[in-house]
DNA sequence: AACGAGTCTGAACTAGTGTTCAGTTCTTAT
DNA sequence: ATAAGAACTGAACACTAGTTCAGACTCGTT
C-alpha cells in the first residue's frame, strides 16, 4: 500500500506554499516586516500557525524566501526596462529609474526587504538580494563606461552608493512623506534619479535628458 | 532632618550615567546593536542591572541617548570640519569626507546607531539623529549652491540621498570587508566622497581637487 | 468500506530578555 | 553613634513570539 501523491495534491500543496508566501507578502505591505509574524501570517493565508511549519522551517526561511522573491521580481524589472533601452547611458538610466519607482511605489515592502529592524537573522539574504540588484546595476555602469559616457570608476562601490541615495530618500524614515500625490511622487523620483545618474559622473545636461526619457515611459504603480 | 545630595554624590551619580552610556557605547562598538542588552552593559558598567533602571526608566530610552550622544558628537565633528573650510564648495565637501573617516572608522557601532535591528522602538531617536546630520548636509549644500557652485536642487531630497550614498556604501551590509587596510579605507573614502559631492553637481573636475584638500587633513581614526 | 499514510490544527511549550522589588548597603545630618 | 532617606543588588517575574506535537482530519489505495 504505497502512498502517492497525486496531481491534485501536487498542486494543492504548492498553492498553499504560494499562499503563505503571499500572505506574509501583504502583511509586510501593510504593516511592515514588524507585522509579519507567524500567527497573522497564517490567519490571513488561511492556515494554522503550525502549518507554516510543515512549509517553511522557520519564520527565518520564511522571510528569506519572501525577501528572495521580491528581490527576483524587481531584478526581472530591472533587466527589462534596460534591455529595452537604447543604448548604456539610456539603459543605465533606465535601471535607475526602476528601482526608484519600485521602491516609492511599495514604500513599506521595500523598506521591510532592505532594512527593517527584524528579530531573525536574515543578513544572509538581504545581503545575497542587494548584491543583485547592485550587480545588475554595476554591469550597466561598466557598459557606460566602456562607451566612454562615464569616467573610469570603481563601479561596486559606486553601485553601492548609488542604491543607497534611492533608498534613503525614497523609502528610509527620512523620505518625504507626502508622496502619495502623484505629481510629487515623479518629481521624488526624477530628482534622485538625476542624482544618481551625475553622482557616477553623467554630465549634468545629460542626465536631465536621460531622466526624462526614463521616467517617462515608466508606469507608477503605486498602492499595495 | 533632610537628606541633601552632597556634591560628592551628584558627580558620582553623573559619572555613574555617563559610565553606563559609555559601556553601551562600547558594547555596541564591539557588537553591534544586538549585543546592547542590559545585563552585558551593566556588568560593563560596574553595576547591577537593576541600576541601570535607576538611571534610564527602559533600554529604549537607554539607546535613544546613545544614539543622541554619538549623533552629536557626530555633528560637532561636521561643523568643526566644515567650518574650517575655506568656501562653501570646500565646506561641503569637508562635511562630507567627515561623515565618511566617522563610519569607516566606527563601522559597527555606526551601523548600530543608523540601522542595525533593534528588540525595542528607536525609531524617532534614529530619525532625529538622522535629521540633524542631514539638516547640516543641507545647509552646506544650500550654501554651495547660493554661492554659484551648485545647480538649483531639492536639497532636503539631495542631503537624504547623499547620506544614504555613503552609509550603504561604507557601513551597510554591501561595504568591502577589507577597509582595515589604511590605505584601502582612504580610498574609498576619497571614492565615495567624489560621488557624492558629483551628485549634488559638482563638475567632476573640480570636485576631484575639493576631495583631495578635504581627505588630506583628515584624520583616519581607526579603531574602537 | 476500511485502513494507513499524509496533512492540518492550535493549545501548550520554550527561550531569551527586559523589568521589578524586597532586602542590603551606603550616605547624610544630628 | 544613630536614624532615616537614597542608592544598589540580583534573583525572581513577566511578557512576547517562535516552535512543537499529540490528536483530528483528509486523501489515496485495496
Amino acid at each position: 500500500m504505497v502512498y502517492r501523491r497525486t496531481h491534485q495534491v501536487v498542486k494543492r500543496l504548492a498553492a498553499r506554499r504560494s499562499a503563505i508566501l503571499a500572505a506574509a507578502r501583504d502583511t509586510c505591505a501593510d504593516g511592515g516586516m514588524a507585522a509579519v509574524q507567524i500567527a497573522p501570517v497564517a490567519i490571513r493565508a488561511n492556515v494554522a500557525a503550525g502549518t507554516v511549519y510543515r512549509y517553511f522551517p522557520s519564520k527565518a526561511d520564511l522571510i528569506s524566501e519572501l525577501i528572495a522573491e521580491v528581490s527576483r521580481d524587481e531584478l526581472a524589472a530591472i533587466r527589462r526596462a534596460a534591455d529595452a533601452a537604447p543604448g548604456p547611458s539610456s539603459a543605465l538610466a533606465a535601471a535607475v529609474t526602476t528601482v526608484a519607482v519600485h521602491v516609492v511605489s511599495h514604500r513599506k515592502l521595500s523598506w521591510g526587504i532592505l532594512a527593517e529592524p527584524v528579530e531573525v537573522d536574515v543578513t544572509e539574504s538581504r545581503l545575497a538580494s542587494r548584491r543583485e540588484i547592485a550587480g545588475e546595476i554595476e554591469l550597466r555602469i561598466s557598459a557606460a563606461i566602456r562607451a566612454g559616457h562615464l569616467p573610469a570608476q570603481d563601479t561596486a562601490l559606486a553601485a553601492a552608493a548609488l542604491l543607497g541615495a534611492l533608498h534613503e530618500a525614497l523609502v528610509g524614515p527620512m523620505a518625504p512623506d507626502n508622496l502619495d500625490d502623484q505629481a510629487k511622487l515623479r518629481d521624488a523620483v526624477q530628482t534622485v534619479t538625476l542624482l544618481a545618474l551625475r553622482a557616477v559622473g553623467v554630465m549634468d545636461a545629460r542626465a536631465r535628458g536621460l531622466v526624462v526619457q526614463a521616467v517617462l515611459p515608466t508606469r507608477m504603480v503605486v498602492g499595495a
